[in-house]
DNA sequence: GCTGATGAAGG
DNA sequence: TCCCTTCATCAGCG
């Protein structure tokens, strides 16, 4: 059957749109049009993906050139979700020469939850995901820098069709009326109750944000609101008989008018991109990342397993403790708010002190941390921080079945990394205050446990049965060892950086031959030691190498350029006006920020920033800039370099073979970063894949579990432990990298909290 | 309602 | 010239 819209642009007029009941229709008309491009597109219940289940598709193709007329470029078909017309489906897929999918990983999903088995859809080999098509042939620049979102809606309205965003609005309106709807049965059930209508419960219970529509939670906002139970109970019973509308509730007649639309637009930035890519010899990288696609699609859905006992418990404690502190926050300021209405906290340090702060921000608050109410509030916004993002959403995500799932966005970032909400989780536990403070007295880590008000990585546990174990397989510093190779592949190696990582222009105390690092074989050697422990590879002094600790060598040549003379490195300094320098303070807070600015320096950071930041004084901050650059002369060689050539070029490519172009060179600088932290997200995404094959043909049944930039974790299935070794070796050989690669493993049998170290030697 | 600022995290 | 991110909340603007 084919469908009129009514809304129709110049774009989606040159497809024929149907909606089908079976697949002869789709059959008969594939094999008349002999595609070589096709898309396909779920509609769904929700974005879980384990819980929620499409209901309805979109599956469609663009004509090969020749047959196009002016009436006609491609055709879609919409149908309801049945696995019999699915599968079907999935075998003209096959057909093409690329299927692809905006964000395609997720609609992969939703062929397994609309019934298609997993193996099938591990087994598809051309799928493509137009939002890598648009990473790969847009400019290297940020969202935050005003760069491209890559949202399919933003994208096809900026590049293709002015008008794409309008076929959303019809059902956003439409499922904004039957949220509505849902919300007057609140508004009547709370009729009876004087002083509490809706405004005065979005005021009791925060109301989030879903599809820009409102979403009500059991969450507290305002705490100074005693909501009597009988409200709660109206409240509570209401959002368990009327859940929050998704679009599965929307009529028919009504998606049917838009649905279309998203596939035809996925096609058309097919043809809008891929020359780009082509022109920027992106395929090889692009073939990566689609292998790359079925390999996170299996990850995401092992899912992380989540003590809900002890999430439960921990929301409580928390709970319990803002409560407490809010008390004592409105008792000294003596007025109800919440920490982050800066405008009341603005008033109250003005009446305070006379004079209205600019801001009320972490740094505001920091200078005055002996005021009890700048205590209360900055531990008070950290702790609703951790109950909300943290707490309360593991609750929320993992209430199906225990499981904690995270999606990587394998194309959200300008310079190739995976994003995934799983990378914000704190190594760290919040502590009470009393923690903190036996802490302060006793040293980090020592608080006993029933300090603790949360320990996220402890809601995460081992699967059990046979996956009794997790092993996390670390890259150790890999970025400045990155960063250290690109040095000597200009050819102009950093003493200082390489030396952290190898006996780099070193001499081996017998033979006296010098280090080479050429050749595997070579490089491998780094580690060699004599009998006594120490390394065989000999310094200039004839003393044995250790590797450089670049954070104290910034801080000791900072101190120089601020005239300090050195009376024992690393430990004693003397000047001439101001007082020594001990080892305890430069421990404490020399090697400190020679590290913060070691980092911020390689992103290219000043001193001014600098200055801000670590709360130093111009005059220090200065010496930084020199000290860094004392210590590292290759290192800010490089960044020259490359800015240059981006300047001269337009682009830079990485090791990977990834390219990041820029339109507007104004920002050059930033390139040379990109290159480190493109090369080792790529790394890693290779790791992934290599890894990926190892299992397969050793039919191992241990299963990726996650990465967070720089560390894989596996869920080990028993006595599987064969395979650490050659996980390791997979990820220390990286061709290109002539600085030595580290990997550290670590494992639990309990909780990613209690991760141990364990020592093993590569295969 | 949308945007930008702010601030809590990860590397 | 401080890099890449995620997620939540609020003030200001239209």
């Amino acid at each position: 059957m084919i469908i009129k819209p009514k809304l129709e642009t110049d774009i989606t007029k040159l497809y024929e749109k149907h909606w089908v009941n079976d697949f002869d229709e789709i059959n008969t008309l594939f094999h008349k049009d002999e595609p070589k491009l096709c898309v396909l597109d779920s509609e769904t219940t929700g974005l879980h993906i384990i819980k929620d289940k499409p209901f309805m598709w979109v599956f469609g193709w663009m004509l090969p050139k020749e047959k196009r007329t002016d009436e006609i470029k491609g055709r879609v078909f919409a149908f309801d979700s049945k696995a019999e017309i699915l599968l079907q489906v999935i075998a003209l897929t096959k057909k093409c020469v690329m299927t692809v999918g905006h964000n395609v990983k997720y609609d992969l999903h939703m062929l397994i939850n609309g019934g298609i088995s997993e193996k099938v859809v591990y087994g598809l080999k051309n799928i493509t995901d137009t939002m890598g098509l648009c990473r790969f042939s847009f400019d290297a620049v940020s969202a935050r820098d005003g760069g491209d979102v890559l949202g399919l809606k933003k994208v096809s309205e900026k590049y293709i069709d002015p008008k794409a965003g309008e076929f959303e609005k019809e059902v956003k309106k439409e499922l904004r009326k039957i949220n509505d709807a849902k919300r007057n049965i609140l508004k009547e059930l709370l009729k009876p109750y004087k002083g509490w209508g809706l405004g005065k419960i979005k005021e009791a219970y925060k109301v989030k944000k879903r599809n820009e529509m409102d979403y009500f939670t059991k969450e507290k906002k305002q705490r100074w609101l005693k909501v009597p139970e009988e409200i709660e109970n109206v409240y509570f019973k209401w959002m368990e008989e009327n859940p929050f509308a998704d679009y599965s509730e929307v009529d028919r007649d009504i998606m049917m008018e838009y649905v279309h639309s998203d596939g035809i637009y996925t096609l058309e930035l097919v043809e809008f991109t891929y020359p780009t890519v082509l022109k920027r010899k992106q395929k090889a990288i692009l073939e990566q990342e689609n292998k790359l696609i079925i390999e996170l699609l299996k990850m995401e859905r092992v899912g992380m397993k989540v003590d809900m006992p002890y999430l439960h418990s921990c929301f409580k404690k928390c709970e319990d403790e803002i409560q407490k502190l809010y008390e004592e926050l409105w008792g000294i300021v003596g007025e109800y708010f919440t920490v982050s209405q800066g405008t009341v906290i603005a008033d109250y340090f003005e009446k305070k002190l006379g004079e209205r702060p600019e801001t009320t921000d972490k740094s505001y608050l920091k200078k005055h941390k002996d005021d009890r109410v700048s205590q209360l509030i900055t531990r008070l916004r950290r702790l609703e921080k951790w109950q909300s993002t943290y707490i309360s959403r593991i609750i929320e995500v993992a209430q199906y079945d225990n499981h904690f799932y995270t999606q990587y966005g394998q194309f959200n970032t300008v310079s190739g990394r995976l994003g995934s909400d799983a990378q914000q989780f704190p190594k760290e536990r919040i502590l009470t205050e009393e923690g903190e403070l036996y802490e302060k007295e006793n040293g980090e880590g020592k608080a006993p446990i029933e300090y603790e008000i949360f320990s996220p990585r402890r809601a995460f546990i081992v699967e059990g049965g046979n996956y009794n174990k997790i092993a996390y397989f670390d890259l150790s510093q890999i970025e400045l060892r990155a960063q250290a190779n690109y040095t000597v592949l200009l050819k102009k190696p950093d003493l200082n950086l390489c030396r952290a990582y190898m006996p780099f222009k070193c001499t081996h105390y017998i033979t006296g031959e010098e280090f080479r690092f050429d050749t595997k074989e070579e490089r491998a050697r780094w580690y060699e030691k004599k009998e006594d422990g120490t390394s065989v590879w000999l310094l200039e002094n004839g003393e044995s190498w250790t590797p450089t600790d670049v954070h104290s060598e910034t801080s000791h040549n900072t101190l120089m350029a601020l005239a300090f003379k050195c009376v024992d490195k690393y430990k004693q300094y003397e000047h001439e006006k101001e007082s020594p320098v001990d080892e305890k303070s430069f421990k404490k807070f020399w090697r400190y920020i020679g590290k913060m600015f070691n980092f911020m320096r390689n992103y290219g950071g000043g001193a001014k920033k600098a200055s801000e930041a670590l709360e130093v004084s111009m005059e220090i901050a200065n010496a930084l800039v020199s000290g860094w650059s004392n210590t590292f002369p290759e290192v800010s060689y490089y960044q020259k370099q490359v800015a240059a050539k981006v300047q001269k070029n337009s682009y830079a490519t990485n090791m990977y073979g990834r390219v990041y172009f820029l339109s507007n060179t104004d920002k050059a600088y930033k390139v040379g970063n990109y290159l480190v932290q493109g090369s080792c997200a790529d790394m890693l995404k290779g790791y992934v894949i290599r890894i990926g094959e190892f299992l397969r043909e050793n039919n191992c049944k241990t299963l990726p579990l996650a990465n967070i930039h720089d560390e894989l974790q596996f869920l080990v299935y028993k006595g599987e432990e064969w395979i650490f070794p050659h996980i390791k070796r997979i990820m220390e050989d990286v061709e290109w990298m002539q600085v030595p690669v580290v990997v550290d493993l670590e494992i639990t049998e309990t909780t990613w909290a209690d991760k141990k170290e364990v020592q093993i030697k590569a295969a």
